[in-house]
DNA sequence: TACTCGTGGTA
DNA sequence: TTACCAAGAGT
């Protein structure tokens, strides 16, 4: 039996059949779980999902949203450049294709945020395309299937894998069912082959497995090397003034690029001293307890400061950024939870806001 | 090519 | 506490 046919054999009795986004061929639905599932867990995609799902049902409704609207659905899930490019995707495709999503995976892989596994997967799951996927659960399960060295993420160890996927292909019968086939390796990744503790004895490769008959499945595939992240520090201030928050909207590139964050500052010395300038010496804000957020490639140490003013201030921001005014605005504290918050923020926020628990102010 | 881009689960 | 990384893509 070929490697195709047992994956797909397995995926009938053993792979999983009920996800909120499987059952469906629908691409816009297909489409955005492929996108939101990029190096996301599925647990955590789920209830992210069905909300985005519930709020924008089309892809008609989606391109005819702004940016705004989108990214509260998307804040707290990470990497916001799937977003704002799913959102781009969207207008795209209402205004290049028709409204009609494209069948073939080279017009699928020209839209914005969808590379060469993501167009693949979709034209496999949509249109019964004969195109291989290649994501962490593939690699992980090509690289002890074939007992490859090196780092998967390498340029050159990425290309053999693709090989070894198109490979499978050319081996495998004239007729083949490619979402059962897709939807198999993933699942064989994800709830047999592993990280840690696969499963080799349930796993139906097995028997061909290099990994498995030489005992480096614990070895494989070779861990990426890690460096040292460096650590950077902030200053956030939580400004309150007449039940509202002053936040701004971040610039589309970089961390957390639109969403709306705190004011920051260097230091906390640097926060007191601009609060001071603008608003006077009677302002004293007060420090809150420092916590760190870890990000892929650094760690971040937040240092937030919370002050209360009465009156409305004319408020030059801190920085001087003068050229962006439009981006600052006062939140309202009881729409912070529909607000477009990073995760530690959110965080953050609720500790100060949702202190009644008869009168939740925020979540 | 190597870096950037989030967050949470798991061991 | 720390390490590792998950349905990757853009630059």
């Amino acid at each position: 039996m070929s490697f195709v046919t047992s994956v797909i054999d397995w995926q009938r009795e053993r792979g999983r059949h009920d996800l909120p986004w499987q059952n469906s061929r629908d691409p816009y639905r297909v489409w955005l779980s492929e996108i939101m599932l990029q190096q996301t867990q599925v647990a955590t995609v789920i209830p992210y999902y069905l909300r985005f799902l519930s709020r924008f049902p089309t892809l008609a409704s989606l391109a005819d949203a702004s940016q705004e609207e989108v990214m509260p659905y998307w804040a707290g899930l990470g990497y916001y450049a799937r977003a704002r490019n799913l959102h781009r995707c969207a207008q795209t495709v209402a205004r290049d294709w028709q409204g009609r999503f494209p069948e073939k995976a080279a017009d699928i892989a020209s839209l914005p945020g969808i590379g060469p596994s993501t167009a693949n997967a979709i034209a496999a799951f949509c249109y019964n395309a004969r195109q291989p996927i290649l994501d962490g659960n593939v690699k992980r399960v090509f690289c002890r299937y074939y007992g490859v060295d090196g780092d998967p993420q390498k340029k050159a160890t990425e290309q053999r894998l693709w090989d070894l996927a198109w490979q499978h292909l050319e081996d495998a019968p004239a007729q083949v069912d490619m979402g059962a086939y897709t939807q198999g390796l993933m699942d064989l990744g994800a709830t047999v082959c592993t990280r840690s503790k696969p499963a080799c004895e349930t796993c139906p490769l097995a028997d061909g497995c290099v990994a498995r008959r030489e005992g480096r499945q614990f070895q494989l595939p070779t861990p990426r090397a890690r460096k040292v992240v460096p650590q950077r520090q902030v200053c956030m201030l939580v400004l309150e003034h007449d039940e509202k928050v002053l936040m701004y909207r971040r610039a589309d590139k970089g961390i957390w690029g639109g969403l709306l964050t705190l004011p920051e500052f260097a230091d906390r010395r640097a926060c007191t001293d601009w609060l001071q300038q603008s608003l006077g010496n009677d302002v004293q804000p007060l420090p809150l307890a420092a916590f760190e957020h870890v990000f892929t490639h650094f760690r971040l140490h937040i240092e937030p400061m919370l002050a209360h003013i009465n009156a409305a201030p004319t408020l030059l921001p801190p920085g001087g950024d003068a050229d962006h005014l439009e981006r600052w605005q006062w939140i309202d504290i009881n729409s912070l939870a529909e607000a477009a918050l990073p995760a530690p923020l959110r965080t953050l926020l609720s500790g100060y806001f949702e202190t009644d628990a008869q009168n939740p102010r925020l979540l």
